[in-house]
DNA sequence: TTGTAGGCGTTATCAT
DNA sequence: ATGATAACGCCTACAA
């Protein structure tokens, strides 16, 4: 930047007022400096600019797995609503790993980032709660978090959603595929139970550490039974797997069985027949979630939170399309 | 800093020889200065450590689209061999979008970032060339780019392997899902000729906009078919709903068609019948980026640069395993 | 409108 | 072994 004040027979600290233009400056004198600037690709020092002034325009994004399709997806609606913003992202992969996790949130702190986007490994975010009080703007993302910002849906109304569904396309039996103490199978019983469906006769959970004897019991199952099933897997990717034995059994999809997965990834729009499936709206929660860091980040406030629910969205494929 | 040289009687100078070890303080000095770091959770600035030093311990990422589960993977990976080396990821995606990419290339630049890992946009980065003089180590990935380090697998010889496969287990009729001028077609013919195939006979390319209609000519053109298929889609994605109307159409994985994917994505592995594929081995091409980067690093050499071609990998799965 | 001076939190160089 | 001092590149007073 001297160098370029030198170039053009300013002082630098002019040369500073006509890249950031909020101070006046001599018009023709900018113009040369901003020549000067083009014609040797000149780029600001961020570093030093985050070391005198109190932001970085860097925030921290942590996810249990990037690999993951939803995290993937996530991230992609976080640096891109971050990058409108003139905010880059320092991504850090948890891995499920506390630890890890706990590293990084050192890391994140001496990187002085201006806010922190965080998708926690633990549901309800134990691992991170001891980061909150630290005077960095919070926003935990995909699930409520006491005492912290928290942006999400909710897995027990998705789970409703997807029971309403099946029920009013007429199944006969209701399968969950996944664990029971998942709020999705939680609000799908529920949501069974209001439709007045006897659940203990007709709602049946399938899941076993060996996906291959599951699945040969499944298909076992659904052969024999008379009627049509309505089968919800806990996402998209474990639906995959029993979308394909159900077809290669014979076993028609939707009209022997219909099937619904779980976040709306590329795999559900692929899938032949295209896959039902639950989108938690990624677009609005992204977007959401910046502008609100953004907000703490101007405010300087960050003690205060709030929570924000978004609405679960069915998206009805020709999976669980039609009558039978 | 000065803080804690205050609170523990001494100089702001001896707490940063305390942190970082390696000049010879009193080791008493030491542990008090140490004890107040940890009791006050001190977390020394980057930034300004940054500014000083000739680091910033940063590394940029710019991939065409996170979303997309191979970059995802490569990116899980990246992040992983640098973390172990103390540096942090600054993502970018281009989203396809050269004027994205070269906004990113400045960006990076003004982060001051010590090394850049790029899958550029376009196959041979004629977009990110003009960067390459750029006093900053670079590191081309997934893609072999002329005058630049480039980290990659020759597609070629990948659909050479995919040739070999297919004709070793026996099939009569060979297809390929995609463009022709895509380097594993090229590869795939060039291999199945090598192997005596007549490929103006017995090789052709499905691919057309309207996919339910591409999919509709491929199942009728094998119903019709007597013998066996094998076919060869550019990805694991696009092989999915391959599979899919194989299977709904009675169309026997492999007995009547064989199936092989690319790119070993969790896709081939969940999906029934598993599919056979091609790894690109990210572990080995990350890990190899990120130290060749340090390496550079450390020696300040940037105008240097190599070729480093790794090895594809097919993996036989049910989809195309068996002799018919 | 412009230049001079100080400081952001480190590390490195010099004395001591 | 330790403390004072300068420097990294920028921005923000303040003074001219």
């Amino acid at each position: 930047m001297s160098e370029i004040a030198r170039l053009t027979g300013v002082s630098q600290p002019t040369v500073s007022r006509v890249l950031n233009g909020n101070t006046s400056v001599n018009p023709e004198i900018a113009k040369k400096v901003m020549a000067c600037v083009e014609e040797h690709n000149y780029q600001p020092n961020m570093i030093a600019r985050s070391l005198n002034g109190s932001r970085t325009y860097l925030l921290a994004a942590i996810v249990p797995d990037i690999a993951n399709p939803f995290f993937a997806d996530l991230i992609k609606v976080i640096e891109q609503e971050a990058a409108k913003a003139g905010y880059s992202i320092l991504i850090f992969n948890s891995d499920r790993d506390t630890r890890r996790e706990e590293r990084y949130l050192g890391l994140l702190q001496q990187y002085r980032v201006d806010g922190v986007l965080a998708a926690p490994v633990h549901a309800y975010g134990e691992s991170i709660k001891p980061f909150f009080s630290l005077p960095i703007p919070w926003m935990v993302l995909t699930n409520r978090v006491e005492n912290a910002n928290s942006v999400y849906v909710s897995h027990r109304k998705a789970g409703k959603l997807v029971a309403e569904h099946l029920q009013q396309i007429g199944v006969d039996k209701y399968i969950f595929i996944g664990e029971r103490r998942d709020q999705k199978f939680v609000g799908f019983e529920e949501g069974l139970r209001m439709k007045g469906v006897d659940t203990h006769e007709d709602l049946l959970v399938f899941w076993e550490q060996d996906r291959e004897k599951m699945l040969e019991l499944l298909t076992g199952y659904l052969t024999e039974l008379p009627g049509r099933a309505g089968i919800f897997a806990l996402n998209d990717m474990e639906a995959l797997p029993v979308m394909n034995a159900l077809l290669a059994a014979g076993i028609g999809i939707p009209s022997k069985a219909a099937l619904v997965g779980f976040d709306n990834t590329f795999v559900s729009r692929k899938v032949i027949p295209s896959m039902t499936t639950v989108r938690q709206p990624l677009e609005e929660m992204g977007r959401y979630a910046i502008q609100e860091i953004l907000k703490q980040i101007s405010r300087k406030e960050c003690g205060t939170f709030r929570y924000k629910e978004f609405e679960a969205e069915l998206i009805v494929r020709a999976s669980s399309d039609g009558e039978a």
